[in-house]
DNA sequence: TCCAAGTGTAAGCACGTGCTTACATAGAGC
DNA sequence: GCTCTATGTAAGCACGTGCTTACACTTGGA
Protein backbone atom coordinates (compact mmCIF):
# COMPACT_ATOMS: atom_id res chain seq x y z
CA UNK A 1 0.00 0.00 0.00
CA UNK A 2 2.48 2.38 1.46
CA UNK A 3 6.49 3.51 0.04
CA UNK A 4 8.48 2.34 1.87
CA UNK A 5 10.70 5.67 2.64
CA UNK A 6 14.23 5.39 3.43
CA UNK A 7 13.11 6.41 6.98
CA UNK A 8 13.30 10.30 7.30
CA UNK A 9 14.06 10.27 11.17
CA UNK A 10 11.38 13.11 12.24
CA UNK A 11 8.67 12.82 9.43
CA UNK A 12 4.91 13.70 11.33
CA UNK A 13 3.20 12.53 8.21
CA UNK A 14 4.95 9.52 8.04
CA UNK A 15 4.29 8.86 11.45
CA UNK A 16 0.53 10.36 11.30
CA UNK A 17 -0.19 7.68 8.56
CA UNK A 18 1.74 5.22 10.56
CA UNK A 19 -1.09 5.80 13.46
CA UNK A 20 -3.90 5.78 11.01
CA UNK A 21 -2.74 2.39 9.20
CA UNK A 22 -2.24 0.67 12.81
CA UNK A 23 -5.58 1.73 14.10
CA UNK A 24 -7.44 0.65 10.98
CA UNK A 25 -6.27 -2.76 11.49
CA UNK A 26 -6.77 -2.84 15.34
CA UNK A 27 -10.37 -1.82 15.02
CA UNK A 28 -11.10 -3.67 12.10
CA UNK A 29 -9.36 -6.94 14.32
CA UNK A 30 -10.51 -5.83 17.87
CA UNK A 31 -13.60 -3.28 17.44
CA UNK A 32 -13.46 0.48 18.73
CA UNK A 33 -13.44 -0.49 22.47
CA UNK A 34 -11.29 -3.06 22.86
CA UNK A 35 -8.61 -1.80 20.48
CA UNK A 36 -6.32 0.49 22.90
CA UNK A 37 -4.71 3.61 22.00
CA UNK A 38 -1.64 1.99 23.66
CA UNK A 39 -1.64 -0.97 21.02
CA UNK A 40 -2.00 1.18 18.62
CA UNK A 41 0.56 3.24 19.19
CA UNK A 42 2.53 0.63 20.02
CA UNK A 43 1.89 -0.97 16.54
CA UNK A 44 2.40 2.09 14.77
CA UNK A 45 6.40 2.11 16.66
CA UNK A 46 5.57 5.66 18.45
CA UNK A 47 4.38 6.89 21.83
CA UNK A 48 0.72 6.96 22.21
CA UNK A 49 0.92 10.88 22.98
CA UNK A 50 1.28 11.99 19.42
CA UNK A 51 -2.39 9.86 19.19
CA UNK A 52 -3.72 12.47 20.79
CA UNK A 53 -1.67 15.54 19.49
CA UNK A 54 -2.32 14.19 15.90
CA UNK A 55 -5.88 12.89 16.15
CA UNK A 56 -7.18 14.76 19.14
CA UNK A 57 -8.84 11.52 20.93
CA UNK A 58 -9.57 7.94 20.23
CA UNK A 59 -13.06 8.59 18.76
CA UNK A 60 -11.73 11.32 16.50
CA UNK A 61 -9.58 8.69 15.00
CA UNK A 62 -11.98 6.03 14.64
CA UNK A 63 -13.88 8.90 12.64
CA UNK A 64 -10.56 9.05 10.50
CA UNK A 65 -10.17 5.95 9.94
CA UNK A 66 -14.09 4.93 8.50
CA UNK A 67 -14.32 8.06 6.45
CA UNK A 68 -11.09 7.57 4.29
CA UNK A 69 -11.20 3.84 3.68
CA UNK A 70 -15.32 3.88 3.27
CA UNK A 71 -14.92 7.29 0.75
CA UNK A 72 -12.11 5.69 -1.33
CA UNK A 73 -14.51 2.23 -2.02
CA UNK A 74 -17.40 4.51 -3.01
CA UNK A 75 -15.31 6.77 -4.95
CA UNK A 76 -13.37 4.30 -7.07
CA UNK A 77 -16.22 2.32 -8.04
CA UNK A 78 -19.57 2.62 -10.55
CA UNK A 79 -22.71 2.45 -8.64
CA UNK A 80 -23.98 -0.60 -10.70
CA UNK A 81 -20.51 -2.51 -9.29
CA UNK A 82 -21.21 -1.11 -5.84
CA UNK A 83 -23.19 -3.71 -4.06
CA UNK A 84 -20.69 -6.38 -5.69
CA UNK A 85 -17.77 -4.71 -4.65
CA UNK A 86 -18.55 -4.12 -1.42
CA UNK A 87 -20.03 -7.86 -0.68
CA UNK A 88 -16.92 -8.64 -1.97
CA UNK A 89 -14.55 -6.77 -0.17
CA UNK A 90 -16.59 -8.14 3.40
CA UNK A 91 -16.66 -12.01 2.04
CA UNK A 92 -12.56 -11.66 1.70
CA UNK A 93 -11.78 -9.50 4.44
CA UNK A 94 -11.44 -12.24 6.62
CA UNK A 95 -8.56 -14.51 4.93
CA UNK A 96 -5.35 -12.72 4.19
CA UNK A 97 -5.43 -8.90 4.59
CA UNK A 98 -7.31 -8.14 1.30
CA UNK A 99 -11.03 -6.24 1.53
CA UNK A 100 -12.49 -3.36 2.86
CA UNK A 101 -11.56 -3.86 6.82
CA UNK A 102 -13.35 -1.08 7.79
CA UNK A 103 -16.45 -2.21 7.31
CA UNK A 104 -15.62 -5.22 9.81
CA UNK A 105 -14.07 -1.98 12.29
CA UNK A 106 -17.61 -0.56 11.80
CA UNK A 107 -19.58 -4.20 12.55
CA UNK A 108 -17.42 -4.82 15.38
CA UNK A 109 -17.66 -1.23 16.96
CA UNK A 110 -21.86 -0.63 16.39
CA UNK A 111 -22.80 -1.25 20.12
CA UNK A 112 -20.12 0.69 21.52
CA UNK A 113 -20.73 4.60 21.46
CA UNK A 114 -23.45 6.45 20.12
CA UNK A 115 -20.88 8.44 18.07
CA UNK A 116 -19.41 5.29 16.51
CA UNK A 117 -23.11 4.55 14.86
CA UNK A 118 -23.62 8.05 14.14
CA UNK A 119 -20.04 7.86 11.88
CA UNK A 120 -21.44 5.03 10.44
CA UNK A 121 -24.80 6.35 9.30
CA UNK A 122 -22.97 9.08 7.66
CA UNK A 123 -21.40 6.69 5.26
CA UNK A 124 -24.45 4.00 5.40
CA UNK A 125 -26.47 7.30 4.09
CA UNK A 126 -24.02 7.64 0.95
CA UNK A 127 -24.10 3.52 0.64
CA UNK A 128 -27.99 3.77 0.25
CA UNK A 129 -28.11 6.97 -2.03
CA UNK A 130 -25.42 4.99 -4.60
CA UNK A 131 -27.86 1.69 -4.21
CA UNK A 132 -31.37 3.38 -4.12
CA UNK A 133 -30.35 5.24 -7.79
CA UNK A 134 -29.93 1.88 -9.31
CA UNK A 135 -34.23 1.53 -8.47
CA UNK A 136 -36.64 2.93 -9.80
CA UNK A 137 -39.32 1.58 -7.72
CA UNK A 138 -41.21 4.28 -5.47
CA UNK A 139 -39.75 2.60 -2.32
CA UNK A 140 -36.51 2.70 -3.43
CA UNK A 141 -34.85 4.17 -0.27
CA UNK A 142 -36.44 1.79 1.78
CA UNK A 143 -35.42 -1.44 -0.44
CA UNK A 144 -32.08 -0.23 -0.93
CA UNK A 145 -31.81 -0.01 2.95
CA UNK A 146 -32.60 -3.76 2.90
CA UNK A 147 -30.62 -4.77 0.89
CA UNK A 148 -27.70 -2.45 2.91
CA UNK A 149 -28.78 -4.41 5.95
CA UNK A 150 -28.06 -7.81 4.50
CA UNK A 151 -24.73 -6.89 3.36
CA UNK A 152 -23.81 -5.55 7.21
CA UNK A 153 -25.83 -8.85 8.65
CA UNK A 154 -23.66 -10.99 6.12
CA UNK A 155 -20.76 -9.24 7.54
CA UNK A 156 -21.98 -9.83 10.89
CA UNK A 157 -22.64 -13.12 10.74
CA UNK A 158 -19.53 -14.36 9.01
CA UNK A 159 -16.79 -12.13 10.45
CA UNK A 160 -17.87 -11.70 13.44
CA UNK A 161 -20.02 -14.37 14.64
CA UNK A 162 -18.38 -17.00 12.47
CA UNK A 163 -21.60 -18.79 12.17
CA UNK A 164 -20.73 -22.13 9.96
CA UNK A 165 -21.60 -22.78 7.22
CA UNK A 166 -21.85 -19.02 6.27
CA UNK A 167 -18.27 -18.30 7.41
CA UNK A 168 -16.74 -20.98 5.05
CA UNK A 169 -18.95 -20.32 2.15
CA UNK A 170 -17.35 -19.90 -0.81
CA UNK A 171 -18.00 -16.23 -2.06
CA UNK A 172 -18.57 -16.93 -5.34
CA UNK A 173 -21.33 -18.93 -4.35
CA UNK A 174 -22.59 -16.46 -1.59
CA UNK A 175 -22.47 -13.33 -3.93
CA UNK A 176 -24.29 -15.58 -6.58
CA UNK A 177 -27.60 -16.23 -4.17
CA UNK A 178 -27.97 -12.78 -2.71
CA UNK A 179 -26.56 -10.42 -5.63
CA UNK A 180 -29.71 -12.43 -7.28
CA UNK A 181 -32.12 -12.10 -4.82
CA UNK A 182 -31.16 -8.11 -4.12
CA UNK A 183 -31.75 -7.69 -7.63
CA UNK A 184 -35.26 -9.24 -7.35
CA UNK A 185 -35.74 -6.97 -4.61
CA UNK A 186 -34.09 -3.50 -5.93
CA UNK A 187 -36.03 -4.74 -9.69
CA UNK A 188 -34.18 -3.17 -12.43
CA UNK A 189 -30.46 -3.42 -10.93
CA UNK A 190 -28.56 -4.81 -13.64
CA UNK A 191 -26.01 -7.33 -12.20
CA UNK A 192 -22.78 -6.77 -14.23
CA UNK A 193 -20.59 -9.57 -15.40
CA UNK A 194 -17.86 -10.51 -13.88
CA UNK A 195 -15.87 -8.23 -13.14
CA UNK A 196 -13.21 -6.59 -15.38
CA UNK A 197 -9.61 -7.89 -15.44
CA UNK A 198 -7.70 -5.62 -12.75
CA UNK B 1 -44.25 -9.72 32.58
CA UNK B 2 -43.64 -10.47 36.40
CA UNK B 3 -46.60 -10.18 38.79
CA UNK B 4 -45.72 -8.19 41.65
CA UNK B 5 -45.71 -10.34 45.09
CA UNK B 6 -46.59 -8.78 48.21
CA UNK B 7 -43.20 -7.96 48.61
CA UNK B 8 -41.68 -11.32 50.71
CA UNK B 9 -38.44 -9.52 52.10
CA UNK B 10 -35.93 -11.63 52.04
CA UNK B 11 -36.32 -13.93 48.41
CA UNK B 12 -33.56 -15.54 46.64
CA UNK B 13 -35.66 -15.98 43.80
CA UNK B 14 -37.09 -12.81 43.07
CA UNK B 15 -33.36 -11.37 43.54
CA UNK B 16 -32.58 -13.27 40.86
CA UNK B 17 -34.88 -12.81 39.13
CA UNK B 18 -35.10 -8.78 39.02
CA UNK B 19 -31.22 -8.94 38.57
CA UNK B 20 -31.82 -11.61 35.52
CA UNK B 21 -34.91 -8.20 34.24
CA UNK B 22 -32.71 -5.39 34.81
CA UNK B 23 -30.10 -7.24 32.86
CA UNK B 24 -31.53 -7.93 29.74
CA UNK B 25 -33.29 -4.77 29.49
CA UNK B 26 -29.73 -2.69 30.25
CA UNK B 27 -27.92 -5.20 28.02
CA UNK B 28 -29.96 -3.88 25.13
CA UNK B 29 -30.07 -0.48 25.73
CA UNK B 30 -26.26 -0.64 25.66
CA UNK B 31 -25.01 -4.08 24.86
CA UNK B 32 -22.55 -6.07 27.40
CA UNK B 33 -19.73 -3.49 27.60
CA UNK B 34 -21.82 -0.87 28.54
CA UNK B 35 -24.00 -1.88 30.59
CA UNK B 36 -21.73 -2.30 34.02
CA UNK B 37 -22.72 -4.51 36.84
CA UNK B 38 -23.40 -1.55 39.11
CA UNK B 39 -25.76 -0.14 37.00
CA UNK B 40 -27.71 -3.37 36.77
CA UNK B 41 -27.78 -4.39 40.67
CA UNK B 42 -28.85 -0.59 41.03
CA UNK B 43 -31.89 -1.30 38.25
CA UNK B 44 -32.77 -4.45 40.07
CA UNK B 45 -32.48 -2.28 43.60
CA UNK B 46 -29.71 -4.84 45.32
CA UNK B 47 -26.41 -5.16 45.91
CA UNK B 48 -23.90 -5.70 43.22
CA UNK B 49 -22.70 -8.24 45.14
CA UNK B 50 -25.23 -10.38 44.78
CA UNK B 51 -25.24 -10.58 41.19
CA UNK B 52 -21.41 -12.49 41.29
CA UNK B 53 -23.49 -14.53 43.96
CA UNK B 54 -26.32 -15.47 41.89
CA UNK B 55 -24.52 -15.83 38.47
CA UNK B 56 -20.79 -15.72 39.16
CA UNK B 57 -19.29 -13.61 36.38
CA UNK B 58 -20.84 -10.95 34.32
CA UNK B 59 -20.17 -13.22 31.36
CA UNK B 60 -22.51 -15.87 32.68
CA UNK B 61 -25.06 -13.34 33.59
CA UNK B 62 -25.38 -12.18 29.63
CA UNK B 63 -24.93 -15.81 28.39
CA UNK B 64 -28.01 -16.64 31.05
CA UNK B 65 -30.50 -13.65 30.05
CA UNK B 66 -29.66 -14.11 25.70
CA UNK B 67 -30.11 -18.14 26.25
CA UNK B 68 -33.39 -17.36 28.04
CA UNK B 69 -34.83 -15.05 26.40
CA UNK B 70 -33.71 -16.48 22.73
CA UNK B 71 -35.09 -20.19 23.36
CA UNK B 72 -38.10 -18.59 24.87
CA UNK B 73 -39.04 -17.90 21.67
CA UNK B 74 -37.61 -20.21 19.43
CA UNK B 75 -40.05 -23.20 21.50
CA UNK B 76 -42.83 -20.70 21.51
CA UNK B 77 -43.19 -20.33 17.11
CA UNK B 78 -43.85 -22.93 14.80
CA UNK B 79 -40.98 -23.39 11.98
CA UNK B 80 -42.90 -21.78 9.46
CA UNK B 81 -43.62 -18.58 11.76
CA UNK B 82 -40.61 -18.14 13.05
CA UNK B 83 -38.93 -16.04 10.44
CA UNK B 84 -42.00 -13.40 10.45
CA UNK B 85 -42.19 -13.45 14.37
CA UNK B 86 -38.41 -12.90 14.94
CA UNK B 87 -38.27 -10.05 12.51
CA UNK B 88 -41.36 -8.54 13.48
CA UNK B 89 -40.49 -9.00 17.27
CA UNK B 90 -37.14 -7.19 16.34
CA UNK B 91 -39.09 -3.98 14.15
CA UNK B 92 -40.82 -3.59 17.00
CA UNK B 93 -38.33 -3.49 19.88
CA UNK B 94 -37.38 -0.12 19.50
CA UNK B 95 -41.18 1.56 20.29
CA UNK B 96 -42.35 0.80 23.24
CA UNK B 97 -41.12 -2.23 25.48
CA UNK B 98 -42.53 -4.70 22.97
CA UNK B 99 -40.19 -7.26 20.97
CA UNK B 100 -37.31 -9.38 21.38
CA UNK B 101 -34.98 -7.66 23.58
CA UNK B 102 -32.42 -9.93 23.31
CA UNK B 103 -31.90 -9.79 20.11
CA UNK B 104 -30.92 -6.27 20.35
CA UNK B 105 -28.88 -7.40 23.16
CA UNK B 106 -26.77 -9.17 20.63
CA UNK B 107 -26.67 -6.70 18.23
CA UNK B 108 -25.27 -4.23 20.93
CA UNK B 109 -22.76 -6.77 21.81
CA UNK B 110 -21.15 -8.52 19.44
CA UNK B 111 -18.39 -7.03 18.83
CA UNK B 112 -17.17 -7.07 22.59
CA UNK B 113 -15.89 -9.95 23.60
CA UNK B 114 -15.67 -13.31 21.80
CA UNK B 115 -17.48 -15.21 24.54
CA UNK B 116 -20.27 -13.32 23.41
CA UNK B 117 -19.91 -13.96 19.99
CA UNK B 118 -19.69 -17.60 21.05
CA UNK B 119 -23.10 -17.46 22.91
CA UNK B 120 -24.95 -15.92 19.89
CA UNK B 121 -23.48 -18.68 17.67
CA UNK B 122 -25.03 -21.20 19.69
CA UNK B 123 -28.41 -19.29 19.39
CA UNK B 124 -28.45 -18.60 15.83
CA UNK B 125 -27.84 -22.19 14.69
CA UNK B 126 -30.56 -23.22 16.59
CA UNK B 127 -32.35 -20.66 14.40
CA UNK B 128 -30.62 -21.25 10.98
CA UNK B 129 -31.68 -24.99 11.83
CA UNK B 130 -35.11 -24.36 11.72
CA UNK B 131 -34.69 -21.74 8.99
CA UNK B 132 -32.98 -24.63 7.20
CA UNK B 133 -35.95 -27.56 7.82
CA UNK B 134 -38.07 -25.00 5.41
CA UNK B 135 -36.13 -25.57 2.32
CA UNK B 136 -35.39 -28.42 0.12
CA UNK B 137 -32.61 -27.02 -1.42
CA UNK B 138 -29.34 -28.59 -1.86
CA UNK B 139 -27.52 -25.92 -0.17
CA UNK B 140 -30.38 -25.06 2.15
CA UNK B 141 -27.76 -24.27 4.95
CA UNK B 142 -25.85 -21.59 3.50
CA UNK B 143 -29.73 -20.23 2.17
CA UNK B 144 -31.19 -20.33 6.07
CA UNK B 145 -27.76 -18.40 7.39
CA UNK B 146 -28.21 -15.92 4.33
CA UNK B 147 -31.70 -15.05 5.67
CA UNK B 148 -31.03 -14.68 9.30
CA UNK B 149 -28.00 -12.61 8.31
CA UNK B 150 -30.34 -10.42 6.86
CA UNK B 151 -32.77 -10.29 9.75
CA UNK B 152 -30.08 -9.57 12.12
CA UNK B 153 -28.89 -6.80 9.59
CA UNK B 154 -32.11 -5.07 9.70
CA UNK B 155 -31.85 -5.02 13.33
CA UNK B 156 -28.48 -3.55 13.58
CA UNK B 157 -29.46 -0.76 11.02
CA UNK B 158 -32.79 0.00 12.28
CA UNK B 159 -32.63 -0.22 16.34
CA UNK B 160 -28.85 0.42 16.55
CA UNK B 161 -27.51 2.31 13.97
CA UNK B 162 -30.81 4.49 13.23
CA UNK B 163 -30.34 4.77 9.39
CA UNK B 164 -33.22 6.55 8.01
CA UNK B 165 -35.68 5.40 6.62
CA UNK B 166 -35.58 2.25 7.45
CA UNK B 167 -35.35 3.24 11.26
CA UNK B 168 -38.97 4.62 10.65
CA UNK B 169 -40.41 2.83 7.93
CA UNK B 170 -43.94 0.74 8.49
CA UNK B 171 -43.06 -2.94 9.77
CA UNK B 172 -45.82 -4.05 7.46
CA UNK B 173 -43.75 -2.77 5.03
CA UNK B 174 -40.71 -4.35 5.64
CA UNK B 175 -41.88 -7.66 6.01
CA UNK B 176 -43.42 -7.83 3.17
CA UNK B 177 -40.69 -6.66 1.26
CA UNK B 178 -38.46 -9.02 3.10
CA UNK B 179 -40.47 -11.96 3.75
CA UNK B 180 -41.18 -12.08 0.11
CA UNK B 181 -37.53 -12.05 -0.83
CA UNK B 182 -36.26 -14.69 1.68
CA UNK B 183 -39.78 -16.77 0.24
CA UNK B 184 -37.96 -16.77 -3.11
CA UNK B 185 -34.23 -17.59 -1.39
CA UNK B 186 -35.47 -20.87 0.42
CA UNK B 187 -37.87 -21.59 -2.32
CA UNK B 188 -40.78 -23.33 -1.30
CA UNK B 189 -40.52 -21.72 2.70
CA UNK B 190 -44.74 -21.01 2.93
CA UNK B 191 -45.23 -17.38 3.67
CA UNK B 192 -48.11 -17.34 6.15
CA UNK B 193 -51.05 -15.36 5.73
CA UNK B 194 -51.29 -12.33 8.36
CA UNK B 195 -51.15 -13.46 11.72
CA UNK B 196 -53.85 -15.04 13.64
CA UNK B 197 -55.58 -12.48 15.62
CA UNK B 198 -53.60 -12.36 19.19
C1' DT C 1 -33.48 -19.50 73.30
C1' DC C 2 -29.77 -20.14 70.53
C1' DC C 3 -27.30 -21.45 66.69
C1' DA C 4 -26.40 -22.05 61.79
C1' DA C 5 -27.52 -21.16 57.28
C1' DG C 6 -29.46 -17.98 54.02
C1' DT C 7 -29.72 -13.29 52.38
C1' DG C 8 -28.16 -8.58 52.08
C1' DT C 9 -24.72 -4.65 52.35
C1' DA C 10 -20.58 -1.32 52.56
C1' DA C 11 -16.11 -0.81 51.47
C1' DG C 12 -12.30 -1.52 48.87
C1' DC C 13 -8.81 -3.92 45.84
C1' DA C 14 -6.41 -4.35 41.56
C1' DC C 15 -6.30 -3.17 37.18
C1' DG C 16 -6.93 -1.04 32.53
C1' DT C 17 -8.46 2.94 30.36
C1' DG C 18 -8.23 7.69 27.78
C1' DC C 19 -5.79 11.53 28.18
C1' DT C 20 -2.22 15.18 30.02
C1' DT C 21 1.98 17.17 31.42
C1' DA C 22 6.78 18.04 31.77
C1' DC C 23 10.69 17.18 29.61
C1' DA C 24 14.31 15.46 25.85
C1' DT C 25 16.11 15.79 21.25
C1' DA C 26 16.62 16.67 16.34
C1' DG C 27 16.80 19.85 12.52
C1' DA C 28 16.30 24.28 10.12
C1' DG C 29 17.41 29.18 9.85
C1' DC C 30 20.41 32.78 11.45
C1' DG D 1 27.67 27.73 17.18
C1' DC D 2 23.09 29.18 18.83
C1' DT D 3 18.34 29.33 19.22
C1' DC D 4 13.70 28.14 18.32
C1' DT D 5 10.27 25.17 16.77
C1' DA D 6 8.70 20.68 15.48
C1' DT D 7 8.77 16.07 16.81
C1' DG D 8 9.12 12.39 20.15
C1' DT D 9 9.08 10.33 24.93
C1' DA D 10 8.36 8.86 29.99
C1' DA D 11 5.64 9.21 33.69
C1' DG D 12 1.55 9.78 35.82
C1' DC D 13 -3.31 11.42 36.80
C1' DA D 14 -8.12 10.56 37.38
C1' DC D 15 -11.49 7.58 36.80
C1' DG D 16 -14.47 3.51 35.86
C1' DT D 17 -14.42 -1.29 35.76
C1' DG D 18 -15.26 -6.35 37.38
C1' DC D 19 -14.89 -8.66 41.33
C1' DT D 20 -13.88 -9.79 46.53
C1' DT D 21 -14.01 -9.55 51.35
C1' DA D 22 -15.59 -8.78 55.83
C1' DC D 23 -19.44 -7.94 58.16
C1' DA D 24 -24.80 -7.33 59.54
C1' DC D 25 -29.37 -8.87 59.62
C1' DT D 26 -33.24 -12.28 59.11
C1' DT D 27 -35.17 -16.65 59.48
C1' DG D 28 -36.20 -21.31 60.50
C1' DG D 29 -35.25 -25.40 63.06
C1' DA D 30 -33.19 -27.70 67.44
Amino acid sequence: MVEIQPKRPRDAQATRQALLDAAAALFAERGFERATVRDIAARAGVNQALLFRYFGSKKALFGEVLERNGREQLKATAPESLLEAALRGMLLADDGRLGDRSLEAFLRSTGGSDEVAATGRLLGDEYARVLAGLSDRQDSDLRADLVLSWLLGIGLMRVVVGKEPLASADPDEICELVLGAARTLLEGLAVPVPPPAP
